[in-house]
DNA sequence: TTGTAGGCGTTATCAT
DNA sequence: ATGATAACGCCTACAA
């Protein structure tokens, strides 16, 4: 079964060898493939036989050294095991790859310190721009892009400061869409189950536009009734028990995001609450599962995988020079479904 | 003409800088960097205060095409929204990072040729290693990296021709378990709804296991009873409906995946049939949600973390000189949860 | 322990 | 239209 292959042969083929196969110069060769409207049509076909023939792949490190461009665009991500992250860099993979880039991607767990440490790994590999995602970073990593000079793209979040290059939606404004929508459904008892505000400014926003929207009401919100937990149906399983435990008597729970949505609703199904009639839940991003289950997950709209092509189109834009808004505000609507209903009387 | 070319404000510090301000040669600055114990310890300091002090960044393109090594591995993936996917990228990610190394990251849409063309894309960029998912490829792949000469990793798939490197399940095998708990369970009459097969071996390995375990024991699966659906709770949903409409009368429905099998199970939920009293469901994979439906999803445990971490694990190890066994199986056992039961009587 | 110099594979600037 | 050759930034024998 197992074949042996004569052809060993070192290293691989070089630009020379090309070119010695073809009967060219160096440089012909190279404008063969780069630029080969400088070049004699005949002569163009001789050289990429003579790519073909000897297998010849480029070698993007000489490339990268003589071009000062690696074609390569860095992405730091959280991990991707949220859906949103996965669609927006298979998105952003998609628009790069479309333009010739390459998504080079470095994950990790909420943590500044790898995320600053990841960051510099892909400066080193030579990246021509960076996604990142979020406002919530080691001031050191600031420092790094200005020295680097490198072209970069917050996502999700505004950079209402108006000095990153950014392209988002607004959280607090969509969190006070959803305070709103249940205060119209005659809610006027509240728990909240937050994703985890520490380094995460998004988390932070959706937070601060509930206690806001709710404030303005006059309505309270005790740190009783309010939970942070990590991104899991397992966490708003758990959240939503607590709060069932220590703090009974609400009418409406808003969540920070889907995952912990659908775990506050599993738990409910699984202690014969029904949804909306004694508790209304409210979701955040609308995954694709908000759609499905039912009753359907009221939540809001982030489109994640525009987020992501969006990042990339812009980036790829800066890169040919052209100018783009600092700001890319992308809209971010309630989706209402079955999760919410009427305050139980 | 010699020309001093004084250090360029918006160009970076090189290397040369760094020695200058430090008052060493430049095979001092750089041997401080990667080798401190062949350097003196007081020289060494002195390297890396001038480092912090001009804000140096190696530049990997040039360190590449120096040691012939990238320090980077590529991998190529189906859209990381099958959560699946992403945690083996994650995985994957943070187990090269401990080792220096960073993610090259391509995704493709199960497309064959975009699959090459990425692969081709990563090979350019000089990745040291590659990561690829299952064996259905582009012949001209495997070409590909033959003639580059690359160690890669089969993932999730485990080729039994022991031909390529690998680390995965036995998908047959696993699916086999699945039809034989059923079977055990006094069902007799079956209907599947498989993933897309097309391109994807772990989809047609997962078939033909259900296939041949019901064959053993003399039960066929009529074409009216299979379908094919892209991965998505969506498709899922939309799959049952249609075997329900098509071809009635079955008790157990064996899903080529989880999401699948979810989006069965909503389907039923909002059909009001009761699961698994009326019908039985069974999925594939252990994707997270599983373990929290009310019932739980009975279904095959693949680790796909592990799988990533261990393709990482590997790849590094040969990278770094060590031998490896060619194939290692990771077992994938059954998790009986709550969507299977007796056959109706 | 440190320095000198050649080379890694490609592009780009000159000539021709 | 094509060819020679100097960068590009770093590593690493080989020398000192």
């Amino acid at each position: 079964m197992l074949k042996l292959r004569p052809m060993a042969l070192g290293s691989n083929p070089k630009l020379a060898d090309v070119a010695r196969a073809a009967g060219v110069s160096l440089a012909t060769a190279s404008r063969a493939l780069a630029q080969p409207d400088l070049v004699r049509a005949k002569t163009c076909e001789r050289v990429r036989d003579a790519v073909n023939m000897l297998g010849y792949v480029p070698h993007g490190a000489a490339r990268a050294l003589a071009t000062r461009r690696s074609k390569t665009i860095g992405a730091v991500f959280p991990p991707l095991d949220n859906p949103i992250f996965a669609k927006a860099t298979h998105a952003l993979s998609r628009e790069l790859s479309q333009a010739g880039y390459t998504l080079l991607l470095a994950t990790h767990d909420y943590d500044p310190g790898a995320e600053l440490l990841a960051t510099r790994a892909l400066i080193e590999r030579g990246v021509d721009g960076l996604v990142l995602v979020g406002m919530d970073h080691d001031p050191g990593l600031y420092r790094l892009l200005e020295r680097a000079s490198l072209p970069y793209e917050i996502t999700w979040s505004l950079d209402h400061g108006g000095y990153h290059h950014c392209v988002g939606v607004s959280h607090r404004l969509a969190s006070v869409h959803v305070a709103q929508h249940l205060l119209d459904l005659g809610h006027r008892e509240f728990a909240v189950i937050a994703g985890e505000t520490a380094h995460n400014d998004r988390a932070r926003d959706r937070l601060a536009g509930a206690r806001e929207a709710l404030a303005s009401r006059g309505i309270g919100l005790p740190s009783s009734r309010v939970r942070e937990a990590p991104f899991a149906v397992a966490a708003g399983k758990a959240a939503l028990a607590g709060l069932l435990a220590d703090a009974p008597g609400f009418t409406a729970v808003i969540c920070g995001n889907d995952p912990l949505a659908i775990g506050a609703l599993l738990e409910c199904r699984a202690r014969g609450i029904t949804v909306p009639d004694q508790l209304s839940i409210a979701g955040f991003d609308d995954v694709d599962l908000a759609a499905e289950l039912t009753p359907g997950l009221t939540t809001v709209r982030v489109p994640s995988a525009e987020i992501g092509a969006r990042a990339g189109k812009r980036l790829l834009a800066r890169l040919a020079g052209k100018r783009v808004r600092r700001m890319e505000e992308i809209k971010a609507p309630l989706i209402v479904r079955g999760t919410t209903g009427p305050a139980p009387a």
